[in-house]
DNA sequence: GTGGTCTAGACCACA
DNA sequence: GTGGTCTAGACCACT
């Protein structure tokens, strides 16, 4: 369960790279498919993926490295934390959530009704987006 | 009906200041609250009730001009287009319930399950957030 | 008190460019030569200054900002935070006398005797290197 | 009194694991732990007594050896060399002296008094840290 | 092959 | 002018 994991970022997001990058690496230990002791794919590895710099993959895994989330040896690679899934799902959680009631806040400014907002929210939901992409 | 009108942006935001003023003004037309004709406030105005530079400001009138939902003539200030209602109303419903989309994403990568969802959508819609804001 | 700052860093220092110039900031608050709401230098200017580039100076800019020691603002610039005299005080405090006690430990390692120990320091402390330098 | 030597490396340290290493074994022989003629621990040896791979301690071994301090000879090991005292003590006295001054200008500079650092030398040398140690 | 630092230079957002 | 992101590529340390 810790390999063939998809990533993905959107170069035309106004959300930066490297924080897409930290919030998929989030997302793969909030929902399970990243655990404890798990090695994330090697910043090459990473940076060939989803046709970024090395350098942009480095930086995220460096914030992931001092939110605790990751460890990263010299020579060896980045894995998963035993904290990890604790902050990564606290900090999901609360991000996730605070965009859900954006995007509804949103839906209000515009003059969407109640009733439409849920059905569009249960489209969505049934569209079954796999369990990963986020940007 | 065209004055008091609120607008703020969130500078932590990763939305750019200049887009979240242009969306604010989409959404007031789309919603409504601003018509063919209403004066936007001014750049200066504006400016100083959402706390950001004029020049911000004056970026975010331009864009809206080429995109023909305002209209800026001298000594009278910018005005709503009478095309503006259609642009508008088609630009935001699209962004909206794309960022919709995109947050129920998110939702289910981090696992949340889609009964965990519809409440919290539910919750959004109910804690009737003003139809203003947005960013 | 917020300007004429000498910043400097030894490239031939094993310690990384970037952590020296977080160093120094941190002395320079901890020491009183920067207090609460003064401007750092701005990145391209410190750059010009130690002679790097100027990324290198942003990417510790960076980190003293996760350590809530400086607030920076787009167009603005980077000042001083108001908590910033305790974080940086409490850090530098501790990385020195690391670095002091290291330093004694290798003395006794290579069989220096404390006499010679104390007056080494002695000789240090008189030589009187101004208040600023570091790497 | 060639055996039962420790050496230690601290992986967390800005200094490179093999230089760690070399200053080490330069610091054995500088305070007479080591003698010429003495064997230093096989790279196999010294490497899983420092928690490293076998590769770092050959690189410092190889760079020990380019110094003339050491002297590495088919089937019986790593010895010192006749010159080694010379020379590693030349070398340590030097660098010990100018990490202990180093240490002192970081003193100053974060506003210590000079009856601070040497209180705070005194401690270290009288906490009487082994004879071993340096990192 | 793995991570880490640095450079030089481009482009963007904000004042 | 100020900070911020990204690229491409060099060089280092460690396995």
């Amino acid at each position: 369960m810790q390999d063939s994991l998809q990533f993905s970022v959107n170069l035309d997001s106004p959300i930066a790279v490297y924080v897409q990058i930290e919030n998929q690496v989030m997302f793969a230990i909030a929902s399970g498919r990243l655990s404890a002791g798990d090695r994330v794919p090697s910043a090459r590895e990473m940076s060939t993926m989803i046709g970024v710099n090395t350098n942009t993959v480095i930086k995220a895994y460096r914030d992931l490295e001092l939110m605790g989330i990751v460890q990263t040896r010299r020579g060896i690679g980045v894995t998963v934390t035993d904290r990890a899934f604790k902050i990564a799902t606290g900090k999901s959680m609360q991000m996730v959530q605070a965009h859900l009631r954006e995007a509804v806040g949103e839906c209000i400014a515009v003059g969407l009704k109640p009733t439409d907002i849920r059905s569009a929210v249960s489209a969505a939901v049934d569209s079954g987006i796999p369990p990963y992409a986020s940007n």
